[in-house]
Parts: structure tokens; C-alpha cells; sequence
DNA sequence: GTCTATAAAAGGATAGAC
DNA sequence: GTCTATCCTTTTATAGAC
């Protein structure tokens, strides 16, 4: 054989890695796949293994059954949620950009066709998976609205708005965000929200908020 | 036999009424306990046939397949969502107070556990069933806002607010008590929101909303 | 680690008696 | 109309060879 040579000084630290190389990373993405287009309960094993281009057992080798791979996939997505929804790197002095900024981003990251189907998911196996429900409440709204009552206090110390209570505050404007637009991708109505949808949203939901929340 | 006697002169006008007396409700509650419990996956044809205390075969007399079942369970309960979403029968002079009013009854509407997990069960199901998913919109959401809208049109032809666009603002305004509590009740994360909660959202909402379309 | 083949169970739908 | 009993497909999970 090709590769006779015995391997005995192999580095053992590298070895407990698990390097997302080859099978198993090619079975994690053809379970993301699977299971935001079909859903928990009609996603087959059978059918994961074929989108991975392996076998079925190859599948339960690395995950065991069928719940602690979806547990897996969902975990790892929720991950990714939280980068958006960060205030703008440079919180500009004129805070009603820094707002719409904010906005834009939030409406983009929600109405992303990969988020919006992995907030179905979860919402649909909440009963099954509470745990993932709340890892994806704190990873999502709960971190936007927390990144959200820093700044907003910020610019009430500063005199440039009025909130009696950050949290609300910040809770009622991402509140606005999801408008419309929101429920019917819930619902899978539209397959596309155009740009300038999302772009008056942003701004009635902006112009609102700070009509609300005016100094003095 | 004691029921021998023949009646040749039984009415036949009400004949075929279906009456929902019988095997039939009892099979429609059951199915409507099972699939807004379990999910339409989850539902198994069998569980439901015992929980409405019948045979599996009755169940499928009466309604032909499970989607066909799910279908009319669905439809059935968007008919009912949609009472608690028009104006109150006064539109006082007082419109902070009628806003309110109706700010309250929507959100009791949309939390009540009912309602919450048949919104649960159409977005899960919305890919698979997506006439059930406009149903809701249009029995639901729709409804609310075109009603809103009308009364907003008034206020602002008579100098009480200003708006630009009513349907906009319509929308809006539902968005403001879409709030956190929302979010959390769509994930499973609280079995129920307190009175006190959904005061203070109503109160953050409304006045939210006057303080942006403040008249002039 | 990866594959082929199979076990074991659950669930949707139907047949036929009463 | 309603019931009991059954068919057949799908699906999760495992056994055993390489």
C-alpha cells in the first residue's frame, strides 16, 4: 500500500482537533441544508447522508442520532447571529445615521433567507428543543437589544434623547423593525423583500423612535 | 325492532346540513388538540383517532387523508381570529383611549395560547401548506391593519393626527406591541406574560405612536 | 473511518364485517 | 357510519465486512 509507512511520531496534541476537513464537515453542511429547507421532522437521516455524499453510518459515527445532529447544526448557526446586530464600529457623533445604520443592518440580517429559515426551525421544534430556543433568543434579539440600551444610554447621559428605560427603549425599536415585511417572511409569503421596502421601514421605524424620544 | 316504524316523512331540507353533533366535532377536536400540540410531523393519524374516541377508519371516512384534515382544522381557526382585531363598537372622542383599547385586545389576542400555537403551527407548516399561510395573514394581521387603517383615516381628516400614509402607520402601530413578550412567546421561552407586561407595552406603544404623528 | 445490508418500529392508508 | 385487522412504505438505528 501507499501509505505503509507507520505514522508513531505523529503530534498527539494536533490529534484530539477535530479538524472540520473532509466527511464530517461535508455531513454538517448537508444537514444545514436538509434540515432549514425540510424541517426536523422531515429531514431523513437517509437524506442527509445522500446530500453529504456519505453514508448513513458514517453519519451516526460522528453524531450519534439524529437530535444530537440537529442540536449541532442549530448551535453552530446561532453563532453566526450576533456579528450584525453589533453597534456601528465608529457610533457617529450624528446618532439618528448611527440609528439607521443600525436598522439597516438588523432588517438585512432578519430577512436573510438563511436566518429568517433558521428562526422557523427553531420556532417550530421549540417544544422538542427548548434549549436551542433559547440559545437562539439570546444569540439574536436578546444581544441586539442589550448592545442597543448601551448606546441609547449613552446618548441619554449625553442630553441627545430622552428614555426612561434603556431596555424598553431598545426593545420597542427593534419592535419596529419587524414590521410587515417580518410577519409575511414568517409565513413564507414573499420570497423577496425589495430594497425599498426595507429602506422606508428603516426609516419611518428611525423618524418614529426619535419622535418618541426626544430631549427634554 | 324498536325503531321499526318507518318515517317516509322526515323532512329532507335539513338532511344534509352536516351536523357537528357526534363522531365528526369529536374527531375535529381532537385533531385541532393533537396538531396544535404535537405539529402536523409529530401528529400521528392514530393518536388523533384516540383522542377523539374513535376507530382510525372513521377519522379517514370523514375527511379523507391528513393533510385534507389538517387543512379544515387550520381554516376553521383563522375564522375565529379575527373579532378581537376591529375597532371598539364606540370610537371615542377620547382616541388615546380607543387606541389603547385596541391595542390590549390585540395583544391578548395574539398571546393567548391558542392563538400562539396556531401561528407556531402555520409558519412551521407554511412550505408545506402555503394557502393555510395566507389564510392566517389575511384572517389575522390583514384584517387588523386594514381595520386600524380606516380609523386612523378619520382621526386624520379630522386634525387628530397626522399621517402620511394610514396603512403605514397601521402597520407601525401593530409593530410597537409585537414586542419582546412576542418574540419570547413565539420560541416557547414563557408559558405566560403578566398582566402587568403586557400593560406596560400597551402604554409604551401608544404613546409611542401619538408622539409620531403628533397633529401640525 | 467508511461502506453495504438489515433489523425493528412507526405511521398513513385500506379491506371487509356489522 | 363505525369498527377491527392488515398492508406497505418510510425511517431510525445497528451489525459486520473492508
Amino acid at each position: 500500500m501507499a501509505k505503509a509507512t507507520a505514522k508513531p511520531a505523529e503530534p498527539v496534541t494536533t490529534d484530539d482537533r477535530q479538524p472540520p476537513t473532509g466527511k464530517r464537515q461535508a455531513i454538517i453542511d448537508a444537514a444545514a441544508r436538509v434540515f432549514l429547507q425540510a424541517g426536523y421532522g422531515a429531514a431523513s437521516m437517509d437524506a442527509i447522508a445522500a446530500e453529504a455524499g456519505a453514508s448513513k453510518q458514517t453519519v451516526y459515527s460522528h453524531f450519534g442520532a439524529k437530535d444530537a445532529l440537529f442540536a449541532a447544526i442549530v448551535e453552530g448557526k446561532c453563532e453566526d447571529l450576533m456579528a450584525p446586530v453589533a453597534m456601528p464600529a465608529v457610533p457617529a457623533r450624528d446618532h439618528e445615521k448611527a440609528l439607521a445604520e443600525l436598522a439597516r443592518r438588523f432588517v438585512a440580517s432578519m430577512l436573510a433567507p438563511g436566518n429568517m429559515a433558521l428562526f422557523r426551525l427553531v420556532i417550530a421544534e421549540s417544544a422538542r428543543f427548548p434549549e436551542l430556543a433559547r440559545a437562539f433568543y439570546r444569540a439574536g434579539p436578546l444581544t441586539a437589544v442589550e448592545n442597543l440600551a448601551g448606546y441609547l444610554t449613552e446618548l441619554a447621559d449625553a442630553g441627545t434623547l430622552t428614555t426612561g428605560d434603556p431596555i424598553a427603549s431598545a426593545r420597542l425599536f427593534f419592535s419596529m423593525l419587524r414590521g410587515d415585511i417580518y410577519i409575511r417572511a414568517l409565513l413564507g409569503l414573499d420570497e423577496t423583500a425589495t430594497a425599498a421596502e426595507m429602506e422606508a421601514l428603516v426609516r419611518q421605524a428611525v423618524s418614529a423612535f426619535l419622535a418618541a424620544h426626544a430631549p427634554k
